[in-house]
Parts: C-alpha cells; structure tokens; sequence
DNA sequence: TACCCGTGGGT
DNA sequence: TACCCAAGGGT
C-alpha cells in the first residue's frame, strides 16, 4: 500500500528536478554500471567539483572498462587516483574489479559484499544503474531528514528508517539524485535557501535549519613535526612504498622524527599538509647515502604514486636541482 | 561505537 | 586565517 502522507513532496521533487536538476552530470547520461559506479566511489567524502574537472573523464580515459583496471597492478590504479584522497577506495576498486572479473553484479545485496560498497554506495548503484527501488544515505540525505523531521541527533539506523519512510519508490531515480541536489544547492548547512525547498511545506526544522543536525564538539588537531629526508646518490633518490594505513601504497621520502640538521645536508624548505586528524609540519632536507634498494631518478618519480605532502617535497627538490 | 582514512572547496 | 565538511567505508 502507498503512502499518501508525501505526495505533495514528491510531486514537488519531480517538478523541481525538471526545473533544476543536474542533468548534465556524466554519470546521469551513462547506463554503464562501471561509469555509475566509479563515480559513487570518487564522489564518497569528495565534492562534485573536484571529481569532475580533476578525475572523473581522466580515470574513464585510463580505463575504459572494469575489466581495464582489473587488468593493471594496482600502483597503476593509485597513480590515476593521485591527488583524490582516501587511497583505500583505490585499492578497493581494483580488487572489486578483479573478484568481479569486470562484471558488477545488478543488485544492491550482492554489490554491498564488495570491497569499498558499503550500504549507501550499493544502493546508489542499484538504483542509478540497475532501477533498484532503493533509497540512499549520503550526506546530503543525511542533513535533509535531520531538518525535515527536525532530529538533532541520532544513528545511522535512525537515519535509514526515516530514509525509507521519505523516499518516492515509484520515481526512486529522480528522487535520489534530486535529494543530493537540493542537499548541495538548496538544504546547505550554511545559508539553506528554505524558501524554495520543495520540501517547505512539511519540513518541520524550517524555522530554524541550522539547529538540525546538532553540532559536534570539535577536537583541536595535533600537529606532527617530521623532517622528509631525501637520500640520494648522484641524481637518484630514495622512495619506499607505504605499508600502514596511512597512504598505504603511495611511495614516499623517508620520514624522521626529531631529526638533527647538520652541515652534510640542504635544506630545501617547508611546507604543512592538513589530514584528517592531524596536521604534518614539515621540513625537508636532501642527504647523500650509499646504494639502497630503491632508486629513481626525478623523471621516475613522477610516474609513481605520490601523496600530497610527498608531491610538496619533491616540488622543492625539483626547485632546488633547477 | 568511535576512530581512522586525504584533499580541497567554501566561508 | 581557521574552520567545517564533502555522493562513506573499514575496523
């Protein structure tokens, strides 16, 4: 039996998305499971911007297909995902690839047994690419049903059954992507433009948005003081692959801590590089070394898989060799 | 559950 | 500037 309680709203949501919606987005003019799935993957705790002018044709370029990325080592993968953040989703896709054998399966329970699909991200590719009547989770949704039903806070499994106890299953594609765009444009957590939301009429967070969802106190960020120490011999310098969680995978310059600077090095510079959970101050020198295991010479390097900080240090190494 | 995981946009 | 946070998932 349907529920009649939000008609109106979905009714509004269909009108809006005509008026409104981004229709132009690559991944909403593909029937490509591959295409809609790479693009739930690069978009997860990444804005649309960033995904589209950076990464998004870039990585279709590279790898046409699912069974492309199977295909190659997964360095070949973290070097087309270099700059994008969140390394796992790389390494995640490739092993998805693999185990699929480039063939993703066309239902959201048998997609959320995936590497790096969780619920959320299964039902996004069920619905977008296979018209799965399911609802999604992101944070757009997320900051929508706080404030629709006027939650301060709560879980995720709160979360979910006001999900499903909104969304429009007989138009549940134009929904879904409708509910992201009204999240970005319209429901922001800054300045929500409540006027021309079509969900005004029954958001009961309306007169005051910003209450929902209730802010979270805030930790300050340490800082982390470590000098990058660029071993070299001649015109070769040293990288080792990261093996923590941390940029696993991502080669980089040997990190020290409470490193002394003496006269048998240069010191190239500093730069800061914000994570997460931390903030990395750095100070970057060059040292000359015996023979180690691993070698490149600066054109090497910019094949390899670097993370932000390491990309900022071999910045000043290449300002310094000019 | 709380924490970890990157980078850049927006204010 | 400093801060929040973005089409989340793994552990």
């Amino acid at each position: 039996m349907k529920t009649v309680k939000y008609n109106i709203i979905h009714q509004n949501i269909l009108t809006w998305y005509e008026e409104h919606g981004r229709v132009t987005l690559p991944w909403r003019n593909t029937n490509s499971p591959y295409e809609i799935y790479l693009s739930e993957i690069m978009l997860q705790q990444t804005q649309v911007k960033t995904v589209l002018e950076r990464f998004y044709f870039q990585f279709l370029e590279k790898f046409p297909t699912l069974k492309d990325v199977a295909d190659v080592a997964v360095d070949d993968v973290l070097k087309a995902w270099e700059g994008l953040g969140y390394y796992t989703r790389a390494r995640n896709l490739h092993k998805t690839a693999i185990e699929t054998k480039g063939i993703l399966p066309n239902n959201a329970e048998a997609l959320e047994k995936l590497s790096g699909i969780g619920k959320s991200t299964a039902h996004a590719v069920a619905c977008f690419a296979f018209d799965e009547a399911l609802p999604i989770l992101d944070a757009n949704v997320k900051r929508i049903l706080y404030r629709f039903f006027a939650v301060k806070s709560c879980n995720d499994k709160k979360l979910w059954e006001l999900a499903y106890k909104l969304y429009d299953k007989d138009n549940t594609y134009i929904y879904n992507q409708t509910m992201m765009d009204i999240g970005s444009a319209i429901c922001t957590h800054k300045n929500p433009l409540c006027n021309t939301c079509p969900f005004e009429s029954l958001c009961q967070g309306k007169e005051n948005p910003l209450l929902y969802p209730e802010k979270k106190k805030k930790q300050k960020k340490p800082i982390r003081k470590r000098t990058l120490v660029i071993y070299h011999k001649e015109n070769r310098y040293v990288l080792a692959q990261n093996s923590e969680r941390l940029l696993s995978g991502l080669w980089a310059f040997k990190q020290e801590e409470d490193f002394k600077v003496n006269d048998y090095m240069t010191e190239l510079g500093e730069f800061k590089q914000h994570y997460t959970h931390f903030t990395l101050e750095a100070s970057v020198v060059l040292l000359s070394c015996e023979e180690q295991e691993n070698y490149f010479t600066i054109d090497e390097i910019h094949d390899l898989a670097l993370s932000g900080a390491d990309r900022k240090a071999l910045a000043l190494l290449e300002m310094h060799c000019q």
